[in-house]
DNA sequence: CCGGCTTTGTCCACTCACGGGAAGAAGTCG
DNA sequence: CGACTTCTTCCCGTGAGTGGACAAAGCCGG
């Protein structure tokens, strides 16, 4: 099963493919008028690419007014793997070389199960997306996971949400497993990618993308790329304090964001509500299904329930005050509010906004988008996919 | 006065002319070794820049086992002048093509004296530092302010603590009074950019550096470059929220950092302390001088005051609190921490120590030194040299 | 249908950057 | 003083890249 796909040899091969990817196919003329080539140059780079067989030539353009033009697009079987591991479900895609996702796979999993269980269920259902007749093999593949990697290596590193994962060789498993290229990245990272590509933040240069689910995390693009950190945990504010002497977190810390936001806690004081006898709709449902989850308080809240409402905006105001304090730091040009949570919609948005626009200084909000991600569920394996022809989309 | 200085033609001579900026005068043999060029190649673009004056000749370089080698060095008659304009006092300093310092002077002046009166100072300053004798005219100039800048066309915009400067076209009127290349940027990002060149943060190519003079202001560094934002306000963390409804701010918020902490909130904490009779130390200067400032608490607390070692403590866990925050979002590999409350020396380093390595994940903070800058008063003028020969050694 | 006009694709000769060999200059060391 | 090493210069071959010329293909008006 194993390909090798070719590599551009040099950087303006590189700049061409990713042209091809981000705007489609398109004629050799309109590939000149994009890259500062001479008309030679540009016919000798497509010829090799032609060769290599990383483009092919595809029908004739439409006339510009004279001599018609021959299309030029990127080879049509080249197909990328995203695998999005979160904390309690696992999104499987393939996408086409433009990036556009062919077939998703979405399936609960528990990441705490471990690497190695984990593991199989994506390659059952990589196996099933194959069967389906999207692909055959893959070209690349990109994998997010809930935790810090030390990315150059792509490996967990002391992930507090998956324990088990520590050190698990994921690139280097699944690379064996895929016959293919194999990059890893946290899932946040890869979401900000995924608004990047084909989401929100096209053509935004600084902006950051806070993914509320289990937990909350963050990720961070200046200047166009990927911030990672020193040890690849940058944009873990989970656990930013909100509250000095606050709740108990399970870090082990008191005040965390996590203690009064994201998935988890809105379980619990759902529940704690629900008990409490303060929301009818809550105590309903905790009768219904034994327990209660960040959905449920969605559904409740849009059916008008004020304790919902409550939560959600008590919550939003804690992401707004710590996202308030990292706008007057980083100073972005957007901020994309994603995952799980975005249910919630437009409620959380609004609370999240009101604390972010009250707090951070008018020259670093004057212009300041707040959104939501366009892309939901698919942000992370459309990231994943970016990611993965980034890498083989430059000079070998 | 005005010079023509040469600039490099390609980006072969701006490599070559950084590494003999930072790495002092070479053999042409031991450029070589650096860079990736080969024999011929590299002495017709050393041959170059001889031509046109950027490098000389400077007698033989010790044998290394065989025929001596022929030193280069920049021209030893570059200068570049920094100029750091703080809230209370500027700072003006000459450099050699090196970016060591030949001449510094530092004057008291309020900035809210508005752009005129402080250009009409600076130029004063310059005049004298030229009359000394250590420079007879600049090749580039980089002047540091307190505030956000529009980096490209070096504007101030929308300046808290400095009215009257909005707008005012600082590199247009230095470059026309200067003769050369003027850059302009915030303050603290030039000293960032100065503990990078000639401080601790040589060769760190993700940090932060907190500057607490006045206000309170961090630079940005992120893969070796200065980050400034979408507006260029990046960095301005005073005005964080340290404390819910806490404080009332100057900013029309409430709780900021600033509130609780910096040259300002210090003073005014010291003279309510000293007029509530709990220190008589400070009660003491507070009559010797009328008014209190940052420095008197510094005194106060080597002497031993317990009032003002509580003042630092606690204004070092307010900013510790900040910090640590934004180790968890950024994950730096160094933080370093400046400004002129740096004469509280370790008391404070301790309390923001404790502070951020109890509040951040272990992972962030497992190698990360917190450390106060290296370069005291000549940080900024350093950054601001650094900055612009950066500018002058890259390809026109 | 034909001939001018425009755009596109191909070919070719000229230039120039670059690399590496050779030889000479300048030192070291025994 | 001679063998060896290191550095510098000279020179030529290679190959990449450019720009112009020309051919092919299409549009459009007559």
């Amino acid at each position: 099963m194993r390909r090798m796909t070719a590599r551009p040899a040099n950087a303006h091969q590189a700049r061409l493919l990713r042209l091809l990817r981000d705007g489609g196919p398109r004629s050799r003329a309109e590939l000149g008028d994009r890259v500062d080539l001479s008309r030679s140059k540009l016919a000798v780079e497509v010829d090799r690419l032609l060769e290599t067989g990383l483009v092919v030539a595809d029908g004739l353009a439409a006339s510009r007014g004279g001599r018609r033009s021959h299309n030029i697009r990127l080879a049509p079987g080249l197909r990328f793997l995203g695998v999005d591991i979160g904390a309690t479900s696992i999104d499987v895609a393939v996408t086409n070389p433009e990036l556009e996702i062919l077939g998703h796979l979405n399936q609960p999993m528990d990441v705490r199960e471990g690497p190695v269980a984990v593991f199989d269920q994506v390659l059952a259902m990589v196996a099933k997306l194959r069967d389906s007749g999207v692909a055959e093999g893959f070209d690349g593949a990109g994998i997010g996971v809930p935790g810090p990697v030390r990315f150059p290596e792509g490996v967990p590193v002391a992930p507090p949400i998956m324990p088990g994962w520590d050190g698990f060789p994921v690139r280097e498993a699944l690379s064996q497993e895929l016959g293919c290229p194999v990059m890893v990245d946290n899932d946040v990272n890869l979401m900000a990618m995924g608004e990047m590509q084909a989401g929100v933040a096209r053509s935004v240069r600084d902006f950051f993308c806070v993914k509320i689910g289990t937990g909350i995390g963050c990720g961070i693009v200046a200047g166009g790329e990927v911030h990672r950190g020193t040890t690849g945990s940058a944009g873990d504010i989970g656990h930013i304090q909100v509250e000095p002497d606050g709740r108990q977190c399970a870090c082990g810390n008191r005040g965390c964001l996590e203690a009064y936001f994201g998935g988890a806690a809105l379980a619990r004081d759902a529940e704690e509500a629900a008990r409490e006898g303060r929301s009818a709709e809550l105590a309903r449902l905790l009768e219904e299904n034994g327990r209660l989850s960040a959905a449920d308080v969605s559904t409740a809240a849009s059916a008008g329930d004020g304790t919902c409402l409550d939560l959600i905006r008590d919550g939003g105001a804690r992401v707004g005050q710590v996202i308030a304090g990292l706008v007057s730091f980083f100073n972005p040009g957007l901020v994309v509010i994603g995952g799980g949570v975005t249910g919630l919609g437009h409620t959380l948005l609004a609370s999240i906004r009101t604390q972010v626009y009250r707090q951070s200084l008018p020259l670093a909000t004057g212009n300041l988008p707040i959104v939501l991600g366009e892309l939901g569920q698919v942000a992370g394996v459309t990231g994943a996919a970016r990611l993965t022809s980034d890498h083989l989309f430059s000079p070998a």
